[in-house]
This record gives structure tokens, C-alpha cells and sequence, in this order.
DNA sequence: CATTGTTGTCTAGTTAGAGTAGACAGATCA
DNA sequence: TGATCTGTCTACTCTAACTAGACAACAATG
């Protein structure tokens, strides 16, 4: 077991600017429990090289993430990880995620992926982001 | 039964544009069947009064509806819903799709809905758009 | 304690795209 | 024909994503 790199993947063809993406996928670490609190992110800069971006496209996505209340900015030391409480569930939110997830699973089932295929997917997403909790029948 | 509405929702407010959430929503109703192919769809301008914006905006989600082969566009005429032959799934779409689930799972878990509730709405999406194939023990 | 190099932050500026207004062109019907 | 539907096109405004580069707080080192 190496150094499990946590890579970053961006599509500059995508309409979903960068910054966005950048936090997207730092987030989806952070719920997974790929990163503890304590722990630092690298530089802003040093993404920023990786990925071919400014460094302040990065910075950008790096203050979303603090304004969440994932990480401590502080300036010449660099990201920290903290510990965050998880706010209470609005019925919004969750009305807001039930459609837009409609609209993403109608337009992947519109470009041909199988209906196998997208339950697996989430199958997948889900173990890694909400354990095993209630996988045999829900609620 | 009476004449079920179908109504679209956009959010001003949103980062994703109204003509994409016009089409998205749009797209899921054609995937999960609540247009039959020869029906016509509310033309552009009635959409625009009904959801307040500009007929440009949903001309715009019609067409590309049409890029996809949903509609059929006739200038005069209005937007004829046709029947579409579901291309063949690549890998590049299916990972793709695998990325922005996590996003927005982690999004909405972080916002506070628990792992039951998100299962939960995963659940009544994949019924309404992928039908109950698949059920019981993937693949 | 000064110096050097790191960090995140801030100010400007450019550019691409979303949205609108209004004219245009094909289709239908009285 | 004339009136009035339909989607299409052009021109314009405005916001936001992205970049370049200077700035300010902190750390390390002599």
C-alpha cells in the first residue's frame, strides 16, 4: 500500500467551471474520509501546477471548501483540514438533489448507458461515500 | 386520471443555466416515457410565459433536444416529439457519469441528508427512469 | 534579527457564454 | 390575401470564469 496519490480530474471542456470542479472532488475525498482532520492540502500552487490552472482558480475553490467549513485558510501556512459538524437536513436540499439526480440519470440513460450500469455506478459511489448503512431495504 | 400537468421548475438562482434545466427536465420526461413520439410539446413562447423568461432561453433547450434526437423542430409548425434510437454507451460518458454522481452525493451529504434518504431518492429516480430491471443483486 | 522564500489574498483586466429584445421567415387558417 | 401562429436569426448587455501579477502574513535560515 503506497502513497494512494488522490488525483484531481479536470475536463476543460466541461460546462461546470473548473474552481467548481477542483472543490467538487476535493469534497467528495473529504466525505469519503480520505483526509483527516489535521491534515494538510497541498498549495494552492502546487495543484495549480499539476493541473495546468492558475493558482487562483485553485484558491477559489479552496475558499468554497472553507466557507463549508472543511478547511482552515491560513495564509503562509496553507489548507488545513478540521473537523466539521454536519448541519441539519433541509426538505429543499433534498427536493433540489431528487431532481437534479432525475436529470442526470436521464441524460447518461439517454446516452446509452444501461440501467445495470447506472445502478452499479451508484452502488459504487454509495459504499464509498455513505458505508452500508440500510442497504437492504430502505427506512 | 386527469390531464397531469407536467410542469418544469427552474431556478433563477442556480449556477446552471435555465436553458440547461429546461432541456434536463424535459429529457427526463422523455426518458421515463410522459411524451409519446407524434406528440407536440407546448411551443417555445408558452413555455417562456409559463416559466418567465425569454423565448430565445427556451428555444435554445429545444434545440438542443433536437441535437439529441428528441425533437424535430419545424419553424411554423411547433416541436414534434419523435422516436429515438438510443446510441450505443461509451466508457469516457459512463465514467464520467460515475465522477459527477460522487459530487453530488458528497454535496448533498455534506449539506446534511442522511445515507437513507439519499438511497431513498436514488431509488424512486432509478424507478420512474430505468424501470425495476435489476432490481435484486446487480449484474 | 534581517533575509529569503513560502503561503493565501487581493486588484485588474480579458473573454466566453447566458440572457434579452426585436426583426425575420415558414406554416396555417379565416 | 391578410392575420397570426410557429421556430430562427442578429445584435446587444451583462455576469462570471479565468488569468496575470502585485501584495501581505508566516516560516526557515543565516
Amino acid at each position: 500500500m503506497g502513497s494512494s496519490k488522490k488525483v484531481i480530474r479536470i475536463d476543460l471542456s466541461s460546462p461546470v467551471p473548473v474552481y467548481r470542479q477542483i472543490a467538487d472532488q476535493i469534497r467528495a475525498m473529504l466525505v469519503a474520509r480520505e483526509f483527516s482532520p489535521g491534515e494538510r492540502l497541498p498549495t494552492v500552487r502546487q495543484v495549480a501546477v499539476d493541473l495546468g490552472v492558475n493558482h487562483n482558480t485553485v484558491a477559489e475553490a479552496y475558499r468554497n471548501l472553507a466557507e463549508e467549513g472543511w478547511l482552515s485558510l491560513e495564509r503562509g501556512r496553507g489548507a488545513l483540514v478540521v473537523s466539521r459538524t454536519t448541519p441539519s437536513p433541509s426538505p429543499k436540499v433534498r427536493s433540489a438533489f431528487g431532481q437534479r439526480l432525475r436529470d442526470l440519470i436521464a441524460q447518461v440513460r439517454a446516452a446509452g448507458v444501461s440501467p445495470q450500469a447506472i445502478r452499479s455506478e451508484f452502488e459504487e459511489a454509495a459504499t464509498a461515500l455513505l458505508g452500508r448503512e440500510g442497504k437492504g431495504s430502505a427506512r
